[in-house]
RNA sequence: GGGGAUGUAGCUCAGUUGGGAGAGCACCUGCUUUGCAAGCAGGGGGUCGGCGGUUCGAAUCCGCUCAUCUCCA
């Protein structure tokens, strides 16, 4: 009976637990941090105004020197512009004192091997096949399937050391970043986790025993907090830690109990604070009330971890059962803990931080401490230097979209705040350096990839240069055109046009529009706001639109948890016999389709492969008793089921039916030919371009494949060659194909290439091609490469900056592809009745001559037009002392017509002229009045009359008009009008 | 997924109720001159992103599409 567990939502505190359940689990580095209320650098200065007393411990006097340790100022070795202040006893066990956070994390994972947990390495920041996240946002993400039991493991207990990032999406921290001391973008978070092994005692004496033993905290600085009823978590803390009830909290359901999701696995958990001292301000304090003591949100409490007792599984209704095996998940932050270990207040000023943060101050020629507004950009630089380090690492790119988008605004925040400390040339990329260098002990993978993320990154800062030089522009443009304004006070809309569509932040805006001596006040901020919160409505009003899929993707999730993930025998076979588990139409369940229905049918086992990896689902046949089916597409939904979506042809098919299921098998042919083709392309590009060449994207197809990969320049066509002569010698070697089992840890190790965004369980499947190519990969592949017959690539282009992507054809899609431009070659060399080797030659030898031609039709044409303007010329008629020309010239379009007007209107010096010109079935008119007679005569409305009479219309300006008709048999008759137009004209 | 902007010569861009596709730089030729972005004369170079529509006529108006930039999610 878990139903009492819930408690109601905390009044005041809505935002704080929506947020927390919508990030799925507790944060150490955020949750209850509004950073409108977190201490800020100058806070400690003023003084409180007459609050009651503190909470228990003597206060240190604030805003004294005690406060402006807190300020992030303490006597710290090695930092510059540090000011004199009284610091507190360092509250560390002897010999513990100092520790790195890199000996931190190695003593936390160590740590828990000795006990039994097995050390997983940190997945990928982009989390694999979850595309409701945008990036891994905390240790559980990569064992979210074992908790849902999805997924099986072959060890119950786990430890990690988790890179995350937290930007973007629902909760958006990103402008908090900088202003405090603890907010981060990208962070590392320790953890331990028991699938259903140990539960709450041994997850709180462990937590205990590594904080006092392994890092010698002070036990008397430790304090606790439980969910409010949890009596047994309390009772440990007594009993294993040998806390007194007084410093055990119990908290609410917004503080300390945890979901995954609205329905799922949940349950209570546990914070352990430590106590940083008195002697720091208190926001309670400075707004009149007491310190709340751990519960507080001052920094004089420090949440350190977060032990997450998984207890029930609560369902769409709301009801928490038990679950069989209760789980534990736990998360610390490596900043927070490595700040304690360091006596640091500021997390910016660890050893993982502060190298980076000293780098962007030297190259500023500023001094950390000197002035909060610098402080906040040195904290931004630092931080958004490591996230952007380690997310371009792991193959997320700026763009304008996703997580391209999310990294794009990151770096340029970055930038905006390197520009404030006056770095205007690109700088960040250098930062990359910096990053590397503190980081690469424990990711490897960064060292080798710098010179990359380098580039990327300068490219990026390159580009927000031009972003910023056309935005200035504009401003220079308004300025311009609203020269003559009354109030020199710029318009809140276009401060967001600025922003929405070319990208110019606003606070650069203001900068330029103060300098012009323009103000920007309170009102257009508003209006800035106010569009900004339109622009949100019609994105959220159109993300609603995806309701359906939302609620599809809701039935699935739910159906992951009731049926299990099917069989897949594709490797070995086509076709087998199953079951019809589930089929779903519309986002609901049906026990029935007919004939006609397109219907998702789920199976026990299947044949067919699901789209992954880049190779496209199978089609094929479904055939039961009473009817028979066509499988369209095949693909994952949920959590591992696999999903066919199934064209009833024929009878009926219904649930829990036995069926005959096949896979179209030369389509699949196509699909595995083309899978090996795209291994053998991947490492002959990294042959013969560098190993800095990467995945970026994929799709395999039965008929031809894409590959995206990383490389900043033009793949050169000697280069593709010589990629395509490597693949295709392959294949005449006739290399074996060989798919092996086998667990991650082993793959690697055996070189194999793992993919960014991929998700791998522990077992892995590699695909070993002889000695050329070692990759993870599920899909399905040939047995030789001989098989793939002939290799060649169709195309080479761009996709986004730094990437590139390659279109090739395997096998009979080569041979047809080949054949296809042999033919077209025979017949072109067929017409010109040579051979085709010659083609080139005498094609540019052709071309040639027609231009030669095209200038000598020109100059003919020229020619011709000025003869026939002498006829014209000598049959001018004088009216009214006005030179008229009204002619046809037949044969002519508008350009040649125009060229005799021209030319009569030169020769004739001044005067009116017209000429009409049939040229197929159609009539041309061109007017021309000469300079000196413009003011008494308009071409345009000589041409307008003239054209109504052949049924047509045209126009033009005073000295040149042209005009089309329909019917020629009136072009005389029009024609004739122009001499009564001109009549008529000079008499008015 | 939704909004906005842009697409014209090798580059940077102009092109005004729809009516001769242009400038500067770069390039080629010739002359002049050998002092720093040299000058003068001449010349080459364009599917006006693509497709479709309206119109006698479309770089220009309308629809679709592609690419790039940008914001929101």
């Amino acid at each position: 009976m878990g139903g009492g567990a819930r408690e109601p939502p905390q009044p005041g505190e809505p935002e704080t637990q929506e947020r927390a359940r919508a990030e799925g689990r507790a944060a150490p580095a955020r949750r209850r941090r509004d950073p409108r209320r977190l201490p800020g650098r100058g806070r400690g200065r003023a003084r409180p105004g007459g609050g009651p007393a503190p909470a228990a411990g003597a206060p240190a006097e604030e805003g004294g020197a005690g406060a402006r340790a807190a300020q992030g100022l303490p006597a710290a070795p090695g930092i510059p512009g540090r000011r004199g202040g009284a610091r507190p006893p360092p509250p560390f066990a002897r010999g513990h004192r100092g520790m790195t956070g890199n000996q931190i994390r190695q003593r936390f994972l160590d740590y828990f091997a000795t006990n039994g947990h097995r050390i997983v390495s940190s997945s990928p920041l982009v989390p694999a096949q979850d595309p409701t996240l945008l990036f891994t946002n905390a240790g559980m993400v990569q064992f979210k399937g074992v908790f849902l039991g999805e997924e099986r493991r072959e060890y119950a207990r786990a430890t990690t050391c988790q890179k995350c990032v937290r930007a973007g999406g629902k909760h958006n921290d990103l402008e908090n970043v900088g202003r405090t001391v603890r907010h981060h973008t990208f962070f590392e978070m320790l953890g331990n986790f028991s699938f259903g092994d140990y539960f709450k005692a041994e997850a709180v004496a462990f937590a205990w025993e590594f904080l006092t033993k392994e890092m010698g905290l002070p036990r008397d600085r430790l304090w606790a907090t439980v969910f409010t009823d949890d009596d047994e978590a309390l009772g440990l803390w007594q009993k294993v830690a040998g806390l007194k009830p007084d410093r055990i909290l119990r908290l609410g359901e917004a503080d300390n109990f945890w979901a995954m999701g609205e329905t799922g696995p949940c349950g209570p958990c546990s914070e352990i604070h430590y106590h940083q001292g008195d002697h720091l301000p208190c926001v309670e304090v400075k707004a009149g009330r007491r310190c709340l003591g751990p519960a507080c949100e001052c920094d004089r409490w420090l949440e350190v971890w977060n032990l997450v007792f998984m207890q029930f599984n609560r369902d769409a209704a709301g009801t928490m059962t038990p679950l069989p095996k209760p789980s534990i998940d736990t998360g610390m932050g490596l900043e927070r803990i490595a700040a304690i270990m360091q006596g640091k207040t500021s997390n910016f000023e660890t050893d993982l931080l502060w190298p980076i943060l000293e780098g962007a101050a030297k190259l500023a020629r500023k001094t950390y401490g000197a002035s909060e507004a610098d402080d906040i950009s040195l904290r931004v630089i630092a931080d958004h230097a490591r996230a952007t380090t380690f997310l371009i690492a792991d193959g997320v790119y700026p763009s304008n979209e996703w997580r391209g988008y999310v990294l794009r605004r990151i770096m340029r925040r970055a930038m905006r705040h390197g520009r404030i400390l006056g770095l205007y040339e690109p700088f960040l990329w250098k930062a990359v350096e910096w990053v590397v260098t503190v980081m690469a002990g424990a990711y490897p993978e960064l060292a080798r990839e710098q010179p990359r993320i380098q580039e990327v990154v300068k490219t990026e800062e390159e580009r927000f240069a031009e972003t910023l030089d056309t935005g200035v522009a504009k401003i220079r443009e308004y300025l311009e055109a609203n020269r003559g304004a009354k109030e020199r006070v710029a318009d809140g809309r276009f401060l967001f046009t600025l922003y929405d569509t070319h990208g110019f932040p606003l606070d650069l805006a203001q900068e330029v529009f103060q300098e012009a001596g323009w103000s920007v006040p309170q009102a257009s901020l508003d209006a800035y706001e106010a569009e900004m919160e339109r622009q949100r409505e019609r994105a959220r009003a159109s993300a609603a639109f995806g309701a359906e899929a939302e609620e599809s993707a809701k039935l699935y999730g739910e159906l992951s948890t009731q049926i299990r993930p099917p069989e897949f025998l594709g490797y070995e076979s086509l076709a087998t016999p199953a079951r019809i588990l589930v089929m779903v139409r519309a986002g609901h369940r049906l026990r029935e389709a007919a004939a006609g229905d397109d219907v998702e049918v789920m199976l026990d086992r299947t044949p067919c492969y699901a789209e992954s990896g880049g190779q496209i689902g199978d089609t094929g046949q479904l055939v039961g008793r009473q009817g028979r089916g066509r499988i369209l597409d095949t693909y994952y939904r949920g959590s591992g089921l696999i999903v066919h979506r199934v064209h009833v042809e024929q009878g009926g098919l219904r649930e829990g039916e036995d069926v005959a299921v096949s896979v179209e098998s030369p389509r699949r042919q196509g699909l595995r030919l083309h899978h090996t083709g795209t291994h053998l392309l991947h490492a002959a590009l990294r042959r013969v371009l560098g190993t800095h060449v990467t995945q970026a994207g994929s799709l395999v197809a039965p008929d031809h494949l894409r590959f995206d990969v990383t490389h900043p320049s033009q793949i050169r066509d000697r280069e593709l060659e010589q990629v395509e002569e490597m693949v295709n010698e392959k294949v005449r070697d006739n290399l074996r194909v060989d798919p092996i089992q086998t667990d991650l840890e082993q793959a690697l190790k055996m070189g194999a290439l793992a993919l960014f965004g991929e998700k791998y369980g522990q077992r892995v499947r590699v695909i070993k091609i002889g000695d050329f190519s070692t990759e993870l990969c599920g899909g399905t592949h040939l047995e030789q490469t001989g098989q793939i017959g002939l290799f060649k690539v169709v195309s080479e282009g761009a996709v986004a900056a730094g990437v590139r992507r390659l279109t090739a054809v395997t096998g009979d899609a080569a041979l047809h592809y080949v054949g296809r431009e042999e033919s077209a070659l025979r017949e072109a060399a067929g017409l010109l009745k040579i051979p085709p080797l010659e083609l080139p030659q005498r094609l540019q030898k052709l071309l040639d001559g027609q231009r030669l031609l095209e200038k000598q039709l020109e100059s003919m044409e020229g020619r011709l037009a000025k003869s026939r303007a002498q006829d014209l010329v000598a049959a001018a008629r004088q009216i009214g002392g006005v030179a008229v020309v009204a002619a046809r010239v037949d044969g002519l379009d508008q350009d040649g017509l125009r060229a005799v007007v021209d030319s009569v209107r030169d020769r004739l010096g001044s005067g009116v002229i017209c000429l009409g010109s049939v040229k197929d079935d159609k009539v041309n008119l061109v007017a021309a009045v000469s300079k000196d007679l413009t003011p008494r005569f308009n071409a345009g409305k000589l041409i307008q009359e003239v054209a109504r009479a052949v049924g047509g219309g045209g126009g033009g300006r005073p000295d040149l008009a042209q005009a089309g008709g329909k019917d020629p048999s009136k072009l005389d008759a029009a024609l004739g009008l122009v001499h009564d137009w001109v009549v008529r004209s000079t008499s008015t």
